[in-house]
DNA sequence: GTGAGTGATTGCGAACTGCAACTGGTTGAC
DNA sequence: GTCAACCAGTTGCAGTTCGCAATCACTCAC
């Protein structure tokens, strides 16, 4: 699982990490749906990722610094958690929903929550990184008193539903 | 090579056609690289793709509406041109690129473009795009008079070479 | 100690990948 | 017209990865 770059570029760079068809979906759940165990990475996935396919992406994705595992050994809960590489994929993730979002089917329910992040960039996306590090790596955010942007992000969610019908 | 979605879910829609490790690639050459023929995106990737895999990507990028190709009989030099869809994955990239420079080794030189773009965004990203109009769909650009964004660039990388060093 | 729950690993056939050779056609010089 | 060079792929093969289901080793509550 370990080689070397092919080329020296950006684009390249990422891509031998994010791009294949499963890693970004594991992100996916870790960062939009708050999934921090193998058990709940499994079955709580919408596509229906095989537990082999879970299981070598989640060690890509340690080896790679996106995720960090606490040192539970076998039979204990393990619990995984994103780093700054991690947090950081979340442009990634809005540009691709917002291309989906456009020239892909979607279902409504879930296309309305990529529109609102499309559309709220890049101040929404920058709030939900800082949530992100107070919940994964325990840095406090800078105005703890305001909703956060996922609490904003449900509530508009919410309110296009319930105006915008199904 | 066609199959239903895994889901509904905007980005798992994108990662199903952009979400592979060759996909990007070759979409990325031919939109930063310029590359339009078979021959040339075979022998001027830097990560040497092959050319079955090239063939088959082609293929996918074309049904999945991302390029076009003209259809010219075998032998004779195909053209492959961006939709609109395919134009508007530069953000991805760009986001891809800013990522991968951030948190992966790269090589100087390749760096500094994928630096002005993570920097430039989204003012550059959106010029770029009506750049990429103008060649591959014919749409006039608005301000035609005015240097293009992939000539400020180069200027601005070269600038950067020039200041900064190797 | 028993049973439910945890994070995985193993085994199998099918599909995809990388490599190299090959196909069927066009283009251009002479 | 002929021939070499070029073009866009295809084919065949060995090795790797994938999807699927069963299984493993271990912990924890009771």
């Amino acid at each position: 699982m370990r080689s070397e770059p092919r080329s020296g570029c950006a684009i390249n760079a990422a891509v031998e990490v994010l791009g294949d068809p499963w890693t970004l979906i594991v992100l996916r759940d870790v960062i939009f749906g708050g999934r921090r165990h193998f058990r709940d990475l499994l079955t709580r996935n919408d596509e229906g990722i095989a537990s082999n396919v879970l299981a070598s992406r989640l060690r890509k994705l340690v080896e790679a610094g996106l995720l960090t595992r606490d040192d539970a050994t076998r039979g204990q809960k393990a619990t995984y958690t994103l780093t700054e590489a991690g947090i950081r994929t979340l442009p990634v993730m809005v540009a691709l929903g917002a291309w989906g979002l456009r020239h892909r089917p979607t279902t409504p329910e879930l296309a309305v929550r990529a529109r609102i992040l499309a559309e709220g960039s890049p101040h929404l996306v920058n709030e939900l990184m800082d949530e992100l590090r107070e919940i994964h790596l325990g840095v406090a955010r800078e105005s703890p008193k305001s909703p956060t942007a996922s609490e904003r992000l449900r509530q508009a969610y919410e309110a296009a539903i319930a105006t915008g019908g199904p």
